[in-house]
RNA sequence: GGUCGCGUGGCCGAGCGGUUAGGCAGUGGUCUGCAAAACCAUCUACAGCGGUUCAAAUCCGCUCGCGACCUCCA
């Protein structure tokens, strides 16, 4: 199967095919998070998106270098110029706890959520902190480079001279230089020590509260929020590299100044292709920290949220992000999740059919074979455009239609191959496991011990095949309707009963 | 104010010039002791107004509504 992927470039706005850099190696690099607070959902489906992206490319056999940082100095609570505060020193003050301390918690926290959502971990994880040296070398050469100056003891990037000079800031966001330049007449008041106001600072001096700083050529203080993603990029995917990724909120300032600062260091730009992800809604709004408007992934797996009539499992959260696009917004809604959960069900319930269900041989090829393997060659398609999930999904719901149809007779595995049926069974466990990364929820047994659930079970509806056998109806009845109020469901097939948890 | 994007059927959500997206919900059937599940069929669409085209949800213009970024955010 020929897989040639197309990805839609924030950089040029338009598809590209994916020629990686070096044939069979692909280097992706994702920002990650800055850990001063609890990872909230909005965290979640981007780095959920860049997980099925990562696992796609792995799977098609690619070998990913994928780095995600976690940032644990330099992100400050508004301007430098205004008196902002490092996120994680502020949180260090209010919690009383060392920063380090602070940066352990909720990193903690975050690579438990992660886990959680059965996102892969990445390659390299690098921290901030442990690169201070790298990002003082990156100072020091773009000032010999033109591109920054010192003042008081911090370091600024020149964007005005930087654009005028390279003619791309601005390229990626889709800001206009010319804006930018304009700008410095109006809020020439407010610039402090920067020479523009779109400078931004690169090295930071600490006034002597600063609860995180290092020595450096310029002053006692601690890198800017940026610097960190062009550096530990550079070291370990190399001065160029395949992909980078993150949220759209991102685009501006983070990555532009990002790219700035590649530029400013070595000369050119460090990624080939910029992919970003969108953002959840919830009530149609943008969900984030910083305004009320959010739930705590915590929140949807108790159920305790006036936003949500239940709780959701990890899975179905998953499950819901697969059904949208990585680039389109998400909103979140209780009706939303409650189809989801549905869905993610019958999926799940098929694909333990599929599973079960053996060919019975001796079978001739038909218009049903041709379909089946069809629409698995559409939901490869799907994916090689653009990590299309909605699609690649809605192409594997009607293969599910096909082996519910099989398996309830209503069509007939006469018209379909052994081959074509194993590989059906083959494409649903890697779609749905290895791409998707979803995990069964309802899977009859798990890792502990439930050998004896299984076995219970099967004593249970046997006793009732022998009620509804003899056509006691109050037994068999009564049999499936306390099940269900233990949550679990009773099915009634042509081969016996089946049952599901939950 | 500047930049960008969006408005699809009861709900979510694909689509980006001509074909049934898909999920959930609804309706009618099949199956079933009944129910559930499953299968089959089926009803609600492309914000509004113009334009381009043989053909537009899809391209262009205008109007209305919404959102994101421009300040910390994935």
């Amino acid at each position: 199967m020929k897989n040639t992927i197309k990805l839609y470039n924030s950089l040029s706005r338009k598809k590209e095919v994916f020629e990686p850099i070096n044939e069979g190696f692909v280097g992706m690099y994702v920002c990650g998070p800055t850990v001063y607070s609890d990872v909230h959902l909005g965290n979640c489906r981007t780095f959920v998106s860049f997980d099925i992206i990562y696992r796609y490319l792995v799977h098609l056999g690619h070998k990913v270098r994928y780095v995600r940082n976690i940032t644990d100095v330099g992100h400050l609570v508004g301007d430098v110029d205004t008196g902002g505060e490092d996120k994680i020193a502020k949180r260090a003050r209010l919690e009383k706890l060392e920063p380090m301390e602070v940066v352990q918690k909720y990193m903690n926290g975050f690579h438990d959520m992660m886990k959680i959502f059965n996102v892969l971990p990445p390659s390299i994880e690098p921290r901030a902190t442990g690169h201070i040296p790298e990002q003082i070398k990156m100072v020091q050469d773009i000032i010999d480079n033109g591109f920054a100056y010192e003042q008081n003891g911090s370091v600024y990037f020149d964007t005005p001279k930087f654009a005028k000079e390279s003619g791309v800031y601005g390229a990626l966001s889709g800001r206009k230089i010319e804006d930018l330049i304009a700008e410095s007449r109006d809020d020439l008041k407010n610039q402090g020590e920067k020479k523009h106001p779109s400078d931004f600072a690169i090295w930071i001096k600490a006034d002597p509260t600063h609860l995180m700083h290092w020595d450096s050529p310029w002053s006692v203080g601690f890198p800017g929020w940026h610097l960190e993603c062009s550096v530990m990029s550079t070291k370990y995917l190399g001065e160029k590299f395949d992909i980078h990724g993150g949220g759209n909120d991102l685009k501006f300032p983070h990555h532009e100044n990002e790219v700035a600062q590649n530029h400013g260091a070595c000369g050119h730009a460090p990624a080939k292709y910029w992919l970003h992800g969108n953002m959840l809604l919830m009530n149609g709004r943008k969900m984030a920290k910083s305004d009320g408007n959010t739930i705590t992934p915590e929140q949807l797996f108790t159920g305790d949220s006036p936003h949500i009539s239940k709780s959701y499992s990890p899975m179905v959260l998953r499950f819901f992000m697969l059904q949208s696009h990585y680039r389109s917004t998400l909103d979140l809604t209780d009706d939303a999740l409650l189809a989801a959960e549905k869905g993610y069900r019958r999926l799940m319930e098929a694909n333990q059919t599929l599973q079960g269900l053996n060919h019975p041989g001796n079978a001739g090829e038909g218009d049903l074979d041709k379909e089946i393997n069809q629409l698995i060659t559409q939901a490869y398609e799907e994916m090689n455009d653009d990590f299309n999930t909605p699609k690649a999904l809605a192409r594997l719901f009607e293969l599910v239609s096909k082996v519910n149809g099989l398996k309830g007779g209503q069509l007939s595995f006469g018209e379909v191959t052994e081959a074509t049926w194993n590989n059906l069974k083959t494409t649903f466990q890697i779609f749905i496991y290895n791409i998707f990364g979803l995990q069964d929820e309802m899977a009859a047994s798990d890792s502990n011990g439930n050998g004896v659930l299984d076995g219970l079970m099967n004593l249970i509806l046997d006793m009732r095949q022998t009620a509804r056998v003899n056509k006691d109806w109050g037994t068999s009845d009564k049999i499936r309707d306390a099940l269900k109020e233990l949550e679990i469901k009773v099915k009634d097939g042509k081969e016996g009963s089946t049952w599901t948890v939950g």
